[in-house]
DNA sequence: AATTATATGCGACTTAGTCGCAAAAAAGGA
DNA sequence: TCCTTTTTTGCGACTAAGTCGCATATAATT
């Protein structure tokens, strides 16, 4: 998918910085964070958060917030939940089914918050 | 529950600081952020979110983060979801039955992102 | 009481994210 | 194509959350 097209659906004016955030954004298979990506990109930090909020307000992309403080950016794509460990601060996209409703609600984003399998294992444990 | 018995339960060492911390919390309907509940206590910056740390790596707290950037801290009590609104940021407990299950996963608490009834009725649409 | 381990306050620091403003780039007409 | 308006960008300064080292204070242990 172009990401041109995708900003034109949402009703965003197609710029150089915003087709290169979302380039990146449809190469990456896990969320990436600003520190992940910032040697990517050529743009000025406030553009990327700008337009970072502007594609959350649109509801172009999700925002996981990991243990480590930092906050995650993925395109939407399939709905999917997230897990988010606690003893390794692993963002996990979790595939397989988790669905919740509530009732009146618009649901966007499910992250699920605790322990993954490997940390429970090993001598990770807190 | 006096907070001495919460700490003592979990092997930490009970301190002015951390008394005063839970005493708070458990006065909270709702999660608080740093902000929130600077004013009412009267320790440093840095021992506020030592303990918090504690607290959480201890699993006596949970930690949600909001779309304003800040967490929000509650006492765990009965297991429940947290529902944040993209629209109004508004943290909200959802006592009624959310229930994840993830096979080998430790689920400590679940975060549902959205947008809530009210801003859904109201002009506050995105 | 003396010793040891742990927690605290303080100040300096880091880093995510924001804001105002002037320059640059898009968009839209004439 | 040139001119005008609107939107975006880069830059620099700023804010606020959270962290860290270190000296002091507090709690636990003997
Ligand atoms: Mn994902
Ligand atoms: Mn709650
Ligand atoms: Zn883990
Ligand atoms: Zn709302």
């Amino acid at each position: 998918m172009p990401s041109g097209k995708l900003l034109e659906e949402k009703g965003i004016k197609v710029t150089q910085a915003r087709k290169e955030i979302l380039e990146i954004l449809e190469t990456c298979t896990q969320p990436v964070s600003y520190e992940n990506i910032k040697e990517s990109i050529s743009m000025d930090k406030a553009t990327f958060y700008r337009n970072i909020s502007k594609f959350e307000e649109s509801n172009l992309i999700n925002a996981i917030e990991s243990h480590d403080k930092k906050r995650y950016f993925e395109l939407k794509r399939k709905p999917h939940a997230h897990f988010t460990c606690r003893v390794c601060n692993q963002v996990e996209c979790i595939k397989s089914g988790i669905y919740v409703t509530l009732q009146n609600y618009d649901i966007e984003n499910v992250i699920i918050q605790g322990i993954c399998p490997s940390c429970k294992l090993t001598n990770r444990l807190p």
